[in-house]
DNA sequence: CGGCGGGGAGCG
DNA sequence: CGCTCCCCGCCG
């Protein structure tokens, strides 16, 4: 499978160049269109006048379920989302909604036939991975409460979601910096492989009492926005990311894909209001960097982390002492806030010292 | 930031 | 008893 982006056509849609005239290139255009181009209609005129379906038709659950900051199909029989839907910006960055007071549970608004439970996950050796991070939901204390129903969960290799994805998301917030609006598509998927007899075979594994599908790969989508003149500015791009560690040797672009090829793998289409063939989209990982942080950046922010939630002066000074030994330099603001934090440490053990004895 | 686990208190 | 909540610990 050859998942490489080829320059212009990353999108898959249709270009026209100056070798060619404008009617001819307009006919093109409108022939591509209809060719190529997927019917967004839900519905179409049912020509046997109702009797088909007096008595309903089946119902798949996909419709799509709103909640407080993301939005989501979900499939009832592999007991994970399609695709979930956020939107971000710099202020939804900002708060102080905490994940320790989050807890994973089932959708209270998915059937409990059709739900995931906690006891799939547990022990099953496949951690449980946002869809829709919660740390984009800062904001809000509901709104990464609800990132939490096993609506927007599926089975994640531990190391992958804790390393590479994270990373993953945690560009997807640093690009609030350099635009106003960001939407992001993310799910799960399940590609065909080359079996033992050279022919291809879908085959997945399924987790606890309720079957629940780990994914072999996951997707995200992401649309930027910038505001400017004369026009704003649309970027995009795709990645495919296979559901097992990725190591720091490997760049994010290594699975980018064209979004033509991203749907159809998942059969879905992305964006439909956005009309391809007029608005020139341009490809996010030209436009920006695309690059998450290295080996020594995830590191120093881990470092930081653990320093700013520090209980102790034990754990304090571990942290710093591994980051050291680890050959990395801290930056002037992690040196700041261990001091800070070192201070506050000092004198809440010696006064609780003096209170115990 | 992203996860994993265990234990204990309170409750119907 | 099971369940929820919240505390603690650990990992990359």
């Amino acid at each position: 499978m050859k998942l490489h982006l080829k320059s212009l056509r990353f999108l898959g849609g249709f270009a026209c160049g100056a070798a060619v005239s404008t009617a001819s290139c307009i006919a093109a255009m409108e022939m591509y269109k209809k060719q190529t181009l997927p019917d967004t209609r839900e519905e179409t005129v049912d020509p046997s006048g109702g009797i088909m379906g007096r008595y309903g038709f089946p119902l798949t659950g996909a419709e799509i379920r709103y909640y407080a900051n993301h939005t989501l199909s979900y499939d009832q029989a592999r007991r994970t989302p399609r695709w979930v839907v956020e939107h971000i910006s710099s202020e939804k960055l900002l708060g102080n909604a905490e994940r320790k007071r989050c807890r994973f549970r089932p959708d209270p608004n998915v059937p409990v036939i059709f739900s995931a439970h906690n006891e799939d996950y547990l022990g099953s050796g496949w951690s449980r991975g946002h869809m829709v991070p919660a740390g984009d939901n800062k904001f809000s204390e509901q709104a990464m409460a609800e990132t939490f129903y096993l609506s927007n969960i599926v089975p994640q290799n531990l190391e992958n979601n804790a390393g590479f994805w994270n990373r993953l998301e945690m560009y997807c917030r640093d690009l609030t910096k350099r635009f106003q609006d960001v939407w992001i598509i993310t799910g799960p998927l399940i590609l065909p492989e080359v079996g033992a007899d050279g022919k291809k075979i879908i085959s997945y594994k399924v987790i606890g009492k309720d079957d629940v599908a780990v994914p072999t790969h996951l997707y995200k989508v992401i649309l930027a926005q910038r505001k400017g003149f004369p026009s704003e500015t649309l970027a995009l791009a795709a990645f495919v990311v296979p559901n097992r560690p990725i190591g720091f040797d490997h760049p994010l672009t290594e699975f980018q894909v064209s979004l033509v090829d991203l749907e159809k793998m998942s059969g879905l289409t992305f964006f439909p209001k956005v009309d391809r063939t007029r608005v020139p989209i341009q490809n996010l990982c030209n436009l920006d960097s695309c690059k998450l942080l290295s080996s020594q950046q995830f590191h120093l922010y881990i470092t930081t982390r653990k320093v700013g939630s520090a209980g102790n002066i034990f754990k304090l000074d571990k942290a710093m002492s591994e980051l050291k030994e680890a050959g990395i330099a801290p930056d002037s603001y992690l040196l700041k806030l261990y001091a800070d934090k070192r201070k506050e440490l000092e004198s809440k053990e010696v006064s609780g010292n003096t209170r115990g004895h």
